[in-house]
DNA sequence: CCACTATATTCACAGACCTAACAAACTCAG
DNA sequence: CTGAGTTTGTTAGGTCTGTGAATATAGTGG
């Protein structure tokens, strides 16, 4: 009898690239380098399959061959690995105060960054699509990288949005770009397809996973200005139905608690996202250089002033850091996930200050399960945003079937 | 140029059932009756594929033509609808103080129902077994089918469980249960499939929708003696990492809040969930009838006093209401759905009271979005776990592949 | 009764993926 | 050094799914 639970290990809703190619790039792409046999492994398909369409990606030029593994009483593993230089994607991360592009090769290496100061407050969307424009033509252009090769551009900002449409609602800092269909006008305006994501979920997509075991379900707590959560699942991101999903920020962790610009009180950001930090760290009196700095530059003073051994900031912050670990809380009791990543400019910054208070928090909440949620900082929080956009460029299909 | 980015109107994860003769069953259950045209849209299929695997449906036994749909102006639709007596299911639901059966038929109807007192507390799990196995051999000879045409069973609980192992935490009403593979026992006794759930989730996947539009992205709250809720996506539920996901009656809505049974503080269940409104209103003196109901029966005690305008028991009812409806807004916020359908025992009779409550604040929370998530009572509260249970049993490879 | 239209089917074919058999490249015992 | 053994990868042939093009079916309206 075939037993019908036994359909373990799969989230309940599995993602299942139905494209065979992809499910090979893919696989290929995350493994480093891996040997026929190994893909035969890790995707199920026989190694006939494997052979063929390891061929044809290798025909394609998508693909190459790697030296041998060491024989273990046989024929040696030819090794495969994915051709770094067939193709490049370009992730930019907008927030109010910083504009960052990567350039990703057809591996997912990072191959070039650039932040730059961002449009600053309310500027026209218009202005800003040909300043990203002209700025991603200048990325890949100074890289000296094949134009051509270009896939496409992965485009992310804050606020929530509705998918193909355009931001729906944003900061107070950003209101003039409601309704605009920003990802429409950018693939006019650089002759590239283009997609739209918010800012956490493309972050769940963007980070690297250094955990020793499988991790198939994991989700991203993301803080830039904002915060926000993405949940990956088998390496595809959870969108929701409007492209929503994982608003962390605003879930309500106070009953009667302040105002938030969503319109909503109690919100968890509002409480003690960082625009709250800098405020009551001025409220404090705590210098945080420039007073017109806003934003992570101003939340970035705070970390430095906590690690230095300032105890106002890092009682603020510690503050702060009780308040996300509600929302880590939430995040695993709602997605049931393996991994937890901490990431985005403001952890990039403050991880260190904020992660032990969450994991103490997932520890004491973990609800006598009988596999804890690890919780991590992610290495390049600065940039897992970008980073992310780009990956999930690199993994749509026009990627794989070129 | 293709733009990636219209591949819309999908939760960004999608379940795309491989299976293309499964995909017409759900496809033609779910509608009730549909013309082979009509399933080349639902589909994506072309004319002949849908014909074929139609025709192999009509042949097994599993699908019936049903009449002709009226003319537009060429050959009118031949109808198809699923052949309700072809298979069934059964569907039980294990809580403290009631086990619910359902008989399901293959159209996903329900065709007998029998709920009996619960185990009590505490019972020794080997008898629970014996007793289920034998009431549904009971129910299976009761209904007058054939039990060869039973495909198998949906056993669902409350309380978190590792998937394919068993209960992993409960309940103090529960803790026998611990670590015990009921399904597997289940299996082993009746001789047939058996996948263990929970009952949030399984609710999710029992609930009907009625709304006007398509909904493919839905959650259901659920409640029973506890708080929980699941997510369906396109008809398939979404369970987690570890069969655990939408644990929403453990976030933390009150730093510093009361201690609940799983080892945190401040969890929504332990300020707002049933056994807690049946404390409260015991010490507020309500009569509830015989001091020894617990659980359902005596929350349902209070929603009768409170609907026949009892002030104090409506009171207490409106508070659990606004606790939950924080649980209600960080589901939207978490997994942006479309719908939102309040279900359980509890809901079921008590619902009229918490859904106003709850529909206010997801209105006046609702974050910008230019859709808003639609809050409805589902009419078949009392059983939806159940249904669920014997839905997603339905739904799985084995009673399609028959 | 004859065009016209929408629905459904037949047929030949392309492609994906599988099984089975085979080839290649190493190790190691004698 | 040689050949058996082992592991890796390929080739060949077949099955199955699903497609496009053409065709059959069953209505409507003039």
């Amino acid at each position: 009898m075939q037993r019908v639970s036994d359909t373990s290990r799969s989230p309940g809703y599995d993602p299942a690239p139905t494209n065979s190619r992809a499910l090979i790039v893919d696989s290929i792409r995350s493994a480093g380098t891996v040997s026929r046999v190994e893909l035969t492994q890790i995707t199920g398909l026989t190694a006939p399959s494997v052979t063929t369409l390891v061929r044809r990606l290798i025909d394609d030029g998508l693909v190459d061959e790697a030296g041998r593994g060491s024989s273990t009483g046989g024929k040696p593993r030819t090794m495969l690995r994915i051709r770094a230089a067939a193709r490049y994607v370009v992730g930019v991360h907008l927030s109010a105060d910083s504009l960052t592009y990567v350039l990703v090769d057809y591996a997912g290496a990072v191959v070039a960054r650039w932040r730059r100061a961002g449009p600053g407050d309310d500027s026209d969307p218009e202005q800003v699509v040909e300043r990203i424009a002209a700025e991603t033509t200048e990325l890949i252009e100074r890289s000296g990288i094949d134009a051509s090769l270009v896939l496409g551009l992965g485009f992310v900002c804050p606020g929530p949005l509705i998918r193909n449409r355009g931001v729906t609602s944003a900061p107070p800092s950003m209101t003039r770009w409601v309704g605009f269909p920003i990802h429409r006008r950018l693939e006019e305006r650089l002759g590239l397809p283009a997609l739209l994501e918010n800012d956490a979920t493309a972050a769940a997509a963007g980070t690297r996973l250094t955990t020793s075991h499988d991790v198939s379900v994991m989700a991203a707590l993301f803080m830039s200005e904002g915060i926000g959560s993405g949940l990956r699942l088998n390496g595809n991101v959870y969108q929701g139905a409007h492209g929503n999903a994982g608003e962390v920020g605003h879930i309500c962790v106070q009953i009667g608690g302040p105002q938030c610009w969503c319109g909503s009180t109690g919100c968890l950001e509002a409480i003690a996202g960082p625009a709250t930090v800098v405020a009551k760290a001025r409220a404090a009196g705590l210098d945080l250089g420039s007073p017109r700095r806003t934003g992570v530059a101003a939340f970035a003073a705070i970390a430095r002033l906590a690690l230095t051994g300032d105890s106002r900031a890092e009682a603020i912050l510690r503050d702060s850091a009780s308040w996300l670990a509600l929302g880590a809380q939430t995040i695993t009791n709602m997605y049931d996930v393996q991994l937890l990543v901490l990431t985005g400019p403001a952890f990039a910054v403050a991880g260190t200050i904020y992660l032990p208070v969450i994991q103490e928090r997932i520890l004491s909440s973990s609800f006598g399960r009988a596999v804890n949620t690890e919780v991590v900082l992610d290495e390049r929080g600065h940039d897992a945003a970008a980073i992310g956009a780009a990956l999930m460029m690199l993994r749509s299909e026009r990627a794989i079937s070129a």
